[in-house]
DNA sequence: GAATATAATCGTAATATTGCGATATATAGA
DNA sequence: TCTATATATCGCAATATTACGATTATATTC
C-alpha cells in the first residue's frame, strides 16, 4: 500500500501531523535554527552553511513554506526567509496542549 | 539518492528530528491522544479506535516506543503503553526552546 | 540587450514509509 | 492439553522522501 490513510483522523490531527513531519528533518531544523539565530531574514547561505546541494536545500525550504511554517520575501536579487508567526504559533499552540495534557493527567498510569 | 544525510548535523539535531519525525504522522498523534485521553494505559481497543489493521497499529507503536516516547508493559493477556515521561518531557523541553527562541528573536525581521 | 547571480523546477535513482494479510508467539481459561 | 485472545513479526506492494545534477526562470548590473 504505502498509502497514508486520512479518513480515520479528524482534520486537526492530520494537519497537526502534516505540520511535525515538516519539522521533523535534520536539515530543517537546522534551517529553522539558523534562521532563528541570525536573528533576521537568512538567505542563500544556507548552501553553504548546511552541506547539501543548492537544490536540494531550496527543497527543503519549499517544504517549510507551503506547510506555512516559514515565508519568503524576495531580496534585491536573492531571497530571504523568515518564521511565518501566524502559524508556527499555531503549532506551538497544539504541541503545547498535549504537553501540557500528558503533565496533568499522568497520574495513575504504568508508574 | 535518499538516504538522509548525517554528518553535516549535530546529535542534538538528528536526534531532535527523529522524534519530531515519528510523532508526525495522524495515526501516532491519534494513539497518543488516546493514551492521554484514556487517563491511563490503553491496550489493543486502539484497533478499533483508529482504523486501521492490528498489524499496522502495532508497528505504529513500535515506532513510539522505540524513539522512547511511550513504553509498554505486560497486562493479563495484553499489553498496556503509556506515556515515557522521561524522553517526553525531552522533546516537550527542546521544542520549547525552539518556540520561545522563536518568540524573543522575532523583532526585526520580514515583518 | 548581454552577462551575471540567485533561486526554483525538472528528471532521476536510491532509500524509506505505510499498510495489509499471513503467520508466529505468548498467555489465560476450559 | 487444547482453544481462544492478544500482540508481534514477516513479506510484500504501493507510495513517499531524499538528494543530486542539469536546466530554467528572474532580477540585477554592466
Amino acid at each position: 500500500m504505502g498509502l497514508t490513510k486520512t479518513e480515520n483522523y479528524t482534520d486537526k490531527q492530520i494537519e497537526l501531523a502534516q505540520m511535525i513531519k515538516v519539522l521533523g528533518h535534520p536539515a530543517r531544523i537546522a534551517i529553522i535554527e539558523s534562521i532563528i539565530n541570525t536573528n533576521s531574514c537568512i538567505c542563500g547561505d544556507l548552501v553553504t552553511e548546511i552541506g547539501l546541494a543548492q537544490s536540494t536545500i531550496s527543497q527543503h525550504l519549499k517544504e517549510l513554506k507551503s506547510i506555512g511554517l516559514i515565508q519568503g520575501t524576495i531580496e534585491r536579487t536573492s531571497m530571504c526567509y523568515c518564521i511565518d508567526t501566524k502559524n508556527w504559533n499555531k503549532l506551538k499552540g497544539e504541541m503545547t496542549k498535549l504537553f501540557n495534557a500528558v503533565d496533568t493527567k499522568i497520574e495513575g498510569c504504568c508508574s
